[in-house]
RNA sequence: GGAGAGGUAGCGAAGCGGUCAUAACGCGGCGGUCUUGAAAACCGUUUGAGGUCAAACUCACAAGGGUUCGAAUCCCUUCCUCUCCGCCA
């Protein structure tokens, strides 16, 4: 969300940029949120002036009742009932003005970063760096499921009748190798200096609202019945949404954050559920990291936060790469996004396991974060990247890891968390 | 789930229809006086949003409605916290 006065005095920048996301048809609403605006400051000019009036003549009725004078005061009432009269239907316009110009402005998309290429979808996105060779063994690389399936880690049928598709058992080594991975990237961000949090797996409606848009809320939360909760599809949510409308002193910053979850999505839309797999699914588990910090940090904490996700799977054997977000595939609220992509020897491509953010002050403007600094209060820069989520990286790891005779490596760092083992073998 | 008490600045807390709500009082923070330095004492300062060159001014007392010329204060709805009881990993 950018700011409005932002706006206000650079709407050719604002243009320019929707421009840039290829998103035309929004360009028309930078001169109608400019013009809406203008009428509702004019309206709220002229009710302040008005409740500043009723305020002191308010004032005088009370002064006069005391002093007796019930002539005066029964005057000074007509003229405070005048003007509840006009400022009734100001007051009416003015709200629904204030509402009409923040649902624009809930949609202008924020200025890219310089850096960002340009184009129109995500298949212009660009790749910047790969990291490790990727490599593919001379047998034939299976489908993940039936790696899993041959060591007897997994169970769709069963979840199909429990819960239906998109839910998964995992089970043995598989279920153990999950919480290992996830385990170890915990680990991993706490000695990078990181606070580990454990969230609230559900949120109110509210917080939903001022985390995502409307239609993303339709698309992937599950609501409680009979309640005001929401499973979050993200940690992220909750982890943002405890610093709504709060002010932070400058000297706790950087905020450093490292939270687990489980991550409950609807996934209706485009992709949808894929029939049988762990790639897209209703639940699954994630290691998220969540920076705040002060504006002028935001791009050096970019660049860490995703080489914290390549340095970890780096650490697992498995090749990736970083694959930047073009401008037109780049979501509204954000500065600049890279996906994390691993290597998948069985498809002989990159697939995505992990996605970095930079949402410079749009984030903290939505949600009220403010620094508290020692010239005054101004937004925060939040940043956010997935470290790992283990069902959809199991497939990356199975595959990269997976020897000739239906065996699995367990790498170095995991193996204190798979109970010394170095070796998953049927 | 039942019964009671609450929600006011960073924290504690007063105010319970107007003339102490920017908000008393206390603590904490910041600046200063005094001191070789520190403590103590004393003086000053210390919410946020909008608006303005700066002011004036407006808004916010958990949230949302209502009553009133006027609401932190009265009424209604919702949320939250605490204590006790019940239930339960």
């Amino acid at each position: 969300m950018l700011d409005i006065k932002f706006l206000r005095t650079n709407p050719d920048i604002v243009k320019e940029n929707i421009k840039k996301k290829f998103q035309f048809e929004k360009i028309e609403l930078v001169d109608k949120v400019i013009e809406l605006d203008k009428e509702y400051r004019d309206a709220k000019n002229r009710a302040d002036e008005l409740r500043g009036q009723r305020n002191s003549i308010s004032k005088q009725i009370g002064m006069f009742m005391a002093k007796g004078q019930k002539d005066d005061a029964e005057n000074a009432k007509q003229q405070v009932k005048d003007i509840n009269g006009e400022l009734l239907a100001l007051e009416v316009k003015e709200t629904e003005l204030e509402a009409e110009v923040r649902k624009i402005m809930l949609v202008i998309p924020n200025i890219i970063d310089d850096s960002v290429p340009i184009g129109k979808d995500d298949s212009e996105n660009v790749e910047i760096e790969k990291f490790g060779e990727p490599f593919v063994p001379d047998f034939e690389v299976p489908y993940h499921v039936d790696i899993m399936e041959s060591l007897n880690g997994v169970d769709l049928d069963s979840a199909r009748k429990t819960s239906g598709n998109g839910f998964y058992y995992l089970s043995g080594d598989i279920a153990r190798l999950h919480s290992a991975i996830l385990s170890y990237a915990r680990d991993f961000m706490i000695d990078r200096g990181f606070t580990y949090y454990i969230p609230p797996f559900m949120i109110r409606s509210e917080v939903v609202t001022g985390v995502m848009s409307f239609a993303e809320m339709e698309n992937m939360m599950y609501k409680i019945e009979g309640e005001d909760l929401y499973l979050i599809g993200t940690s992220e949510h909750s982890m943002i949404g405890k610093f709504i409308d709060s002010i932070i002193p400058e000297e706790e910053l950087p905020k450093t954050l490292t939270s687990y979850s489980p991550c409950f999505r609807k996934e209706v839309g485009a992709h949808g559920i894929e029939e049988r797999g762990v790639y897209r699914i209703h639940q699954f588990e994630k290691q998220e990291m969540i920076v705040v910090c002060k504006p002028e940090d935001s791009k050096a904490w970019y660049d860490k936060l995703w080489q914290n996700s390549v340095d970890f799977f780096r650490s697992l054997d498995i090749p990736v790469r970083t694959l930047e977000c073009c401008s037109g595939d780049l979501a509204d609220l954000k500065v600049k996004s890279c996906d994390v992509e691993a290597w998948s020897p069985r498809q002989k491509k990159y697939f995505e396991v992990g996605s970095c953010s930079n949402l410079g002050d749009a984030q903290a403007r939505r949600l009220g974060i403010r620094i508290k600094g020692k010239d005054g209060n101004y937004f925060a820069h939040t940043l956010n990247n997935t470290v790992v989520a283990p069902p959809r990286m199991l497939i990356a790891f199975l595959e990269n890891n997976l020897n000739e005779d239906g065996s699995v490596n367990i790498p170095e760092p995991l193996r204190m968390y798979m109970g010394g083992k170095s070796k998953i073998v049927k």
